[in-house]
DNA sequence: CATGAATGAGCCTTCATTCAT
DNA sequence: AATGAATGAAGGCTCATTCAT
């Protein structure tokens, strides 16, 4: 009779993803949450049993949204490995790569995300790779290609230093030259 | 002849980077900190006014440290670039390094921070040009390269995935050699 | 259908009211408050959002009940002008009057209670003046009549001097009758 | 050797009755008058055994103060009856008056200050009585004028009442006139 | 007289959680 | 699915007080 669902499983763990993003694991409390949802805290505990379960599932999510959803858009618009490896880069500020930044700090203190960004770094590595490989022969050049590659996009977001007279846009684009990228 | 001093104002602020690095900013509690010194939380209160002072004077000591302090230590120890570059990367784990990662996230959520940050990567790129310019001529090969490897620095401890029969240190090494260290 | 309130927002303001007469505004604290409700602190913040959302609600609560109740009261006995004000004089140590004077004072140290004040205290000056007129013809009379009134009022509960022989209530009475109160 | 006394007793004192006639003695707290007075907390333990023993002696000195001061300086500037109520009433905002609206409020919660107070508005009642008595043969007349009296002088400071085209002061006259002050 | 340092109590506030409806 | 109400733990901050120097 009711809608299916006023406030369904979904919508808590977009909001916590939104708040893990902005604010790191400690800031995804509930009560913000639901005020940010406009519900009242009672609803939470009727999707989930616990804080941890929520994110326990924004974990679940986070790993099937940065597989299927990111590596998907990259293939989906089509082009070489060049061509990608130089959109992955331009994903600048998507709340997807907010929300990875975040994660991988959590990782470094909780063994559980750990172990999880492992499994994610291990297939988005391989991924690399597979790009790497069509223009680099040397097993080692690749290998040293997708850590740098890897390192870079990371560092973009981490790193505040200004460049002179280039932007950061130009830099990377002379970092993605000297990785061998055509 | 004044005692000198049971818990000098030093000791919260060395306290307080070790759970900055452990947990975060927000894992910087007056309790737990207090806890650790051995002291109940109001003494915290005679040397400093309240939690955010404190939180001021870690960014204060850590921009210190992580200047004077490491930089010092890599020109104390000699060598060419190349092997200040290979030492730099070696800094593995060092609470310096963690406690630089921890301040990384948190300038992503506060402006005053980030504002420190960037004070401080700038200068740390500098001296990775002055470095890199010791092997490489091309400006636009020197800025690439200081990014690349600051990028190394940070996606060195930020980066899960494994590299097969390479080790990690296997790895930095190709790409140290694959950014023109000789 | 819904449980009737455990503990409405309104006791939460009775008790902060009673704390107010009995001590002032600081002595308006929370825990103490819940303590007398035989709840814990942490319910207080559903009913409010913090400690000045009482105080607020307190002065708003203390405003009508003073002007509708005390007004009305005294109206509904009936009586001529004198009768009045003999009664008014008699309303020792009601709550209203303590909440009252302990409004009175803490107006002296905040702005936003003293505009509340005001705009009381004009009221009943308006009132006062109404009942002196029916038995005073010279506006100056009336007007000196009032304030000597009203201080008589406060003065009855601040004054702690002895009259000898006489009874406070006997001074009373002969200050009305030198009033002009026939 | 040292100087006599680089914070006297008295200076806590007064510091003491300021801060009870800004705010209260809830007000009166120990940390704030050290910090008023630039000094630590440590010094006042010198003086004094613990914060009631300062309440105590501020008491003691504005018993004092009140009694001597300001009869004294009523008597010294002469005039007749009239003319001393009359400078009674305009002295307003001195800190003494302050001062004593907070003693007021404050006997109304505390026996042992009741008791002062008492002591207190006995004897300035027998100063009104002998002033009143001047131009005034009735005693219940004299009796009634001088609590009308005293409790204008309260009420003058207590009453947020605008008076329309009259200013308080005139008032205040009105008053004065109508106690068959000549 | 006074500093420097600390203890402990008390209060305000925020939350996770529970439970009846 | 969700509200309304409450519990309890945790943490921030302010103080009175103590004590060694």
């Amino acid at each position: 009779m009711a809608a299916p669902t006023r406030t369904p499983r979904g919508k808590w763990i977009e909001e916590g993803l939104r708040a893990l993003a902005a604010g790191g694991p400690d800031a995804v409390r509930i009560e913000p949450l639901a005020q940010a949802l406009g519900v009242t805290r009672g609803g939470f505990y009727w999707h989930f049993n616990d804080r941890s379960a929520l994110l326990e599932e924004m974990l679940d999510r986070w790993e099937r949204a940065t597989t299927e959803e990111v590596n998907e858009r990259l293939e989906r618009e089509g082009g070489d490995a060049s061509a990608k490896l130089r959109r992955l880069l331009a994903l600048t500020s998507s709340s997807v790569l907010m929300t990875d930044l975040a994660v991988r700090d959590w990782a470094r203190r909780d063994q559980a995300v750990a172990v999880r960004l492992r499994r994610l770094d291990n297939r988005r590595m391989d991924y690399l790779r597979a790009l790497f490989g069509t223009f680099c022969a040397d097993a080692d050049d690749v290998e040293a290609g997708c850590m740098l590659f890897f390192s870079l996009l990371i560092g973009n977001h981490s790193i505040a230093a200004d460049h002179g007279t280039r932007s950061r846009a130009d830099v990377l684009n002379l970092a993605l030259r000297r990785l061998g990228a055509p």
